[in-house]
DNA sequence: GCGGCGTAGATGCCC
DNA sequence: TCTACGCCGC
């Protein structure tokens, strides 16, 4: 039994767990939980937690000692492994909460598993200080450590845009033309770099030569070295900085050894090889100590290739962690015999696989096998689905109503969801997408950030650039351009050139007197850091900087949402300690809150898809060039053909009752109609345990056979309808040209858009919610001043109508913009 | 400082 | 075919 681990030195600012006053040589307590673990064990029960788990997850809970790397399969309960080994690790008081290391890669993974957790040991466990992401916790190292790398405590995220704006001052900076050698392409290179835990010095002869005229090693040298004068880390850093400072400062390296007795790593399949190296490091024990490291994952889920994750690594755990002990989970919770049955005949057309096979003992009496379908093109199919998923609303052959929310349809590519937004629009079905642009991605938003990454860290020189005219202050090109130059001659940061050129005369009266204007209310933010409430700073940030003045005078249609945005900006920031620890938390997590009042089917992505699941599941688009995307198959042969196969099993996977499969003949590629060949993925079903549907459409006969040739879902019979005239196509074309200024039709049809920050395809962004533009003149069933009450705002009067949107004063959120389907009379 | 026009590019989007 | 972006002209 561990004692003492709470004096271990070196994290002064972190409170060590507090000790009990228990008698010496007891073991320590976390709360309340140990006493309970302990009294279950002595009245030789065990605890409540381990109940109901199988043999394999008891196992994989219960090997705490030595490397075990727990194969999961979909839907066999792995965060429920994770969760319980984090909670049985605790409860046994192997370790305190702040000696667990658990690496996720989703900010929401690391949530749940928070909230899971906390229900396990009845919340009594404050938090777990190192559970999070790889670059969360890379941060937190980096804020402790950072000065062995260059970097001050203080330092600033870059994100993707951040990033292309810096390399293409870069090669600007080298002469080099910036359109020759796009910026964003560089980008790509210096992140495929990092994912592989290359420095500028380790990059292979060929990436270097490849840019620039040979140039890149250069390139990738002065974009780091410019970093650094930034105090600024891009997201690749937040892995090799960790890396080179455990390299370079082995005692602390070996603190954090003694510190970490526990490591566990969920999704080890995604791993890239930045984060191999890093787990390696810390992973670490000297001879005869045993390395408690569990990864987590499941190679056939493995669907990031394409941006550095190396499925490599799973399958060598063994063999990097001498003595591991492999736990296959196979029992499956989630789907019904068909489902499993149709994705593990699919998947096991794979090479390299570790090799699970799922399977249910539950079985189920309305079992319905996979269904395949065919549709003459995009449209059509988006019809059909659309269809199907009113059919399921109004109740399905045993009259059972479908919840909108247990339905998704994932798609390999965004721009298919664009067809079943039309269509979905036009039926007034709720909808929300899910993915694409985020919250922290919109412009007012970003200006924002700006400003207070400025306060926070006056070198952020990216930050100074973005706002230093905005709003415009007669600070053009020529200004910046004389403060860039002062700033390099001298290395200074920009604002700080700002202050010292103020001072001379270098500058015509009137930018010099609003340059000094700024460099003044900088300076008063500055000192309002410390003592005043980052709230309040924020606020006050955004209005004597005349930002908040610039939107309102704004007369555009975007305006008033981008106000709101703000209003929501500094809202959000309440929960935070700090602006630091705010400006931390935007970097990096960008996820949106969902409204999840709104029965609405989802349509996303197969790649966001992963981890989620719905009672139905509609695949469309499995065609030959589209699913296996041709891409991935030029870029990575057969590898990308796994990869695209692995995303074949997530989909299908993904469902529990019902699982749709769709593939049209014909389909829109770069706005050229093309008929298309029906995926490979189909023929790879297995038949006991899928059925081609009948069609429902006028549109006759796939499947004949013949014609030709190799697959069983063969194309159309282009003969047998009428839909390929061109006149019909017009028809089409017309029609959904008139639907397309009329959606909305159906008044309070609400669109979520999680993710996307402007608006959309159409309409406008009220709250977070994209809403259909309603053209509908009917009267609101509301009038101004009644009292209403919304599900997220509360209580309020309305203070206006157009159309279906009201706008409400409420009681306690403000005034806001709803859509009357959100809101009831009180 | 904007709007109009021409051009390129058009998987995936985690942190 | 659609779009996003950069450039140019006013």
């Amino acid at each position: 039994m561990t004692t003492g681990y709470d004096d271990i030195p070196f994290f002064d600012e972190e409170p060590a767990p507090r000790k009990p006053p228990a008698a010496a040589g007891a073991p320590p307590f976390v709360g309340g939980i140990a006493a309970r673990a302990m009294a279950a064990r002595d009245s030789g029960r065990r605890p409540d937690y381990l109940a109901g788990l199988n043999p394999e997850q008891t196992e994989a809970v219960e090997t705490l000692e030595g490397p075990v790397l727990v194969l999961a399969g979909a839907g066999t309960g792995k965060t429920r492994v994770l969760t319980t080994r984090i909670a049985h690790i605790l409860s046994t008081n192997r370790a305190f909460p702040s000696q667990i290391l658990a690496v996720t890669f989703t900010n929401k993974a690391a949530r749940e598993m928070k909230e899971r957790i906390a229900l396990l040991v009845g919340g009594a466990v404050e938090g777990m200080p190192w559970l999070g992401t790889f670059h969360s916790i890379g941060v937190k190292l980096l804020r402790r450590h950072g000065e062995l790398v260059g970097l001050s405590s203080s330092f600033t995220i870059l994100d993707t845009d951040d990033v292309v704006r810096l390399i293409k001052q870069i090669i600007q900076a080298e002469g080099l033309d910036d359109k020759r050698w796009p910026a964003k392409q560089f980008a790509g290179m210096i992140d495929t770099w990092k994912n592989k835990g290359l420095l500028p010095a380790d990059i292979p002869e060929g990436d270097a030569r490849a840019f620039a005229n040979g140039r890149g090693r250069e390139l990738y040298a002065a974009y780091q070295n410019r970093l650094k004068t930034l105090n600024a880390c891009d997201f690749g850093d937040l892995l090799l900085h960790p890396i080179a400072m455990f390299r370079q400062n082995p005692d602390i390296l070996k603190d954090y050894h003694q510190r970490f007795r526990y490591i566990l790593v969920d999704e080890y399949q995604d791993t890239n090889t930045a984060q191999y190296m890093w787990l390696r490091l810390l992973a670490q024990r000297p001879k005869g100590e045993p390395q408690n490291v569990c990864c987590v994952g499941d190679d056939d889920q493995s669907i990031y290739g394409w941006r550095g994750a190396e499925v490599d690594n799973i399958l060598r755990f063994e063999k990097d962690f001498p003595g591991a002990k492999v736990i296959k989970l196979e029992r499956n919770y989630r789907s019904t015999e068909h489902i499993l049955g149709a994705a593990a005949h699919l998947i096991a057309h794979n090479e390299g696989r570790l090799g699970k096979t799922l399977f249910t003992d539950r079985s189920d009496p309305d079992d319905t096998k996979v269904q395949v379908h065919a549709s003459w093109d995009s449209e059509e199919e988006a019809r059909a689905i659309g269809e199907e998923i009113e059919a399921l609303q109004r109740g399905d052959s045993s009259g059972k109503k479908h919840n909108l929310n247990d339905m998704a349809i994932l798609v390999r590519a965004s721009f298919q969801m664009r067809e079943f937004e039309d269509r979905f629009v036009t039926l007034g079905l709720n909808y929300r997408v899910i993915g694409g642009p985020r919250f922290y991605e919109r412009l007012e938003i970003r200006d924002a950030m700006a400003y207070f990454r400025l306060v926070c860290q006056p070198a952020d020189d990216l930050a100074f650039e973005r706002i230093i005219n905005t709003p415009k202050r007669g600070l053009g090109d020529t200004a910046v351009r004389s403060l860039h130059d002062y700033a390099r001659a001298r290395d200074i940061p920009m604002l700080a050139a700002a202050a010292e050129m103020v001072e001379t005369d270098e500058m015509k009266p009137k930018p010099r007197k609003a340059l000094f204007d700024v460099v003044m209310s900088f300076r008063r933010w500055q000192g309002l850091l410390e003592n005043t409430p980052h709230t309040e700073l924020a606020e006050t940030i955004l209005d004597e900087s005349g930002y908040t003045d610039m939107w309102k005078n704004d007369k555009s249609a975007e305006a008033p949402g981008r106000l709101e945005n703000l209003k929501e900006l500094i809202r959000s920031m309440d929960s935070f300690e700090s602006m630091r620890g705010f400006l931390e938390h935007v970097a990096l997590v960008m996820d949106a809150e969902t409204n999840e009042n709104l029965d609405a089917v989802s349509i996303m992505t197969l790649h966001s898809a992963k981890g989620l699941e719905f009672d139905t599941v509609f695949l469309p688009g499995w065609e030959e060039g589209l699913f296996p995307h041709q891409r991935s198959l030029d870029e990575s042969g057969r590898a990308g053909l796994e990869e695209e196969r692995r995303l074949a099993y997530v989909g299908i996977t993904r469902a529990k009752r019902r699982c749709h499969i769709w593939f049209v003949s014909n389909r829109r590629i770069h706005g050229l109609w093309q008929s298309t060949m029906p995926s490979r993925f189909l023929d790879e079903l297995p038949i006991n345990h899928v059925t081609v549907a009948e069609t429902e459409q006028s549109y006759g006969g796939y499947g004949r056979g013949g014609g030709y040739g190799a697959s069983r879902f063969d194309k159309a019979d282009p003969f047998a309808n009428n839909y390929s005239t061109p006149g019909w196509k017009r028809a089409q074309q017309n029609r959904s040209d008139a639907t397309r200024d009329n959606w909305g039709t159906r008044s309070g049809h609400a669109v979520e858009r999680i993710g996307y920050g402007e608006s959309g395809p159409k309409g406008r962004t009220i709250d977070g919610e994209l809403v259909a533009k309603s053209t509908s003149t009917e009267p609101s069933k509301f009038a101004v001043g009644d009292r209403v009450f919304h599900i997220k705002f509360g209580n309020g009067n309305i203070s206006g109508i157009e159309g279906n949107k009201l706008t409400i004063e409420f009681d306690r959120a403000g005034e806001k913009r709803v859509l009357d389907g959100f809101v009831e009379r009180v």
